[in-house]
DNA sequence: TGCTTTATTTCAAATTTTGAAACAGTTCAT
DNA sequence: ATGAACTGTTTCAAAATTTGAAATAAAGCA
């Protein structure tokens, strides 16, 4: 399953990036001792690390659950549609699904029979997607296999506050990676910013 | 810059997935009325969206930097690799890649300049991967626009507690897909869990 | 009716990801 | 030393995905 063999028990020692971290100890609010604050890169680090290795372990539970017709992202669009029927518009929405790529998607998941879809009668140009029984018997399996899995283990105290929190966070950043995106980057400080940068920029070629 | 045009104003809106959320309002860590809890396939969910988001973003950056040899994903290996120089293998560590596809990336980073590789002389098998002066620029220009961009504008608290707290629990959900991936999924409750999925199984296909 | 807009899809080209195999260098037991 | 077994990394071709630019098709409106 795409990891390599040698992938074992080197887990823990991966000093991050070198200079501001050092081993990430198991969130102490108050114990630990000023580490270096972590900026939207580091963190944008975090997700796509976190990302692949979800992808890996949706993928490995598809196969424990016999399911090998659709892809792990096919079946986050499976869970971002949920129950009831959208039309392909919110669906780009909800996900930040490029239109063509997810349309590429769709035709697959009714290929293999996740969804179903129709066209609205009121306006025939709304795709009215859903899942179809096949589709929603997946998501309810993994839902339930996800319910089950308490993965706070034996860990102390109230994961679910951090996982709120992160959640909360995350969308934070993505909607000020979404803005700067409409608004053109770096929204305020970005004189100054530039100004900065061009300096570096001078100095470093010296 | 792959978003559709109408992505404009609608940002807001997006009902997440229709049960349980209802508009994610401006983390107020107690005032909030007992919403439901966040979920790994939520939060993965998340995710995946605010991976999309920061790639666009990361992607536009480039542009205005008048950077276009280089994709943002490999910036980001860039900033994996850090400063100083690091074999092949600790940076699949670090990043989590996979052998082949780091090798694709590392391969054209090296052919645009940003990178430089040596042998080791110990052991030749070893790569010795580190960023050339072209590939430091770069992710200078870029961690001093990160540092620049205070993005908590005048929200109100400890945003840099919440990015702490989100980056640990990040992690921590990497770990916890990592040891799914490696013992073989669901860990303890596996059982109890296959069990319930059976009998979901079967009763829905009654 | 014609023109403009919105929703969605199609298509071909470019890029990325994969798995398997090939390579090359090390180690270790003999 | 010799060769079997192993580790680190790359290559390669096939598969999958992503992209952007049309194409389609249905509304909406002047």
């Amino acid at each position: 399953m795409h990891l390599k063999p040698h992938d074992g028990a080197r887990f823990l020692g991966n000093g991050f990036n070198g200079e501001h971290r050092d081993g990430a100890r198991r969130l102490e609010p108050e114990s630990t001792p000023a580490r270096a604050p972590v900026s939207q890169l580091d963190l944008a680090r975090m997700i796509e690390r976190a990302s692949r290795r979800f992808l890996d372990y949706l993928r490995l539970e598809l196969t424990k659950l016999g399911v090998d017709d659709i892809s792990p992202s096919q079946v986050m669009v499976l869970f971002t549609i949920g129950s009831g029927e959208i039309a392909v518009r919110d669906l780009l929405d909800r996900g930040h699904y490029v239109g063509s790529n997810a349309s590429y998607n769709l035709k697959q998941l009714v290929e293999s029979g996740y969804l179903e879809r129709g066209a609205s009668s009121r306006d025939r140009r709304l795709a009215r997607i859903s899942l179809s029984p096949k589709g929603q018997l997946l998501v309810e399996r993994l839902r339930l296999l996800d319910e089950t899995s308490q993965f706070g283990q034996g860990l102390d105290i109230d994961l679910d506050a951090d996982l709120q929190t992160t959640h909360d966070t995350l969308r934070r950043l993505e909607q000020w990676w979404g803005d700067a995106l409409r608004y053109g980057g770096i929204l305020l400080a970005s004189c100054t910013s530039y100004s900065f940068i061009v300096q570096d920029l001078v100095s470093s070629l010296t």
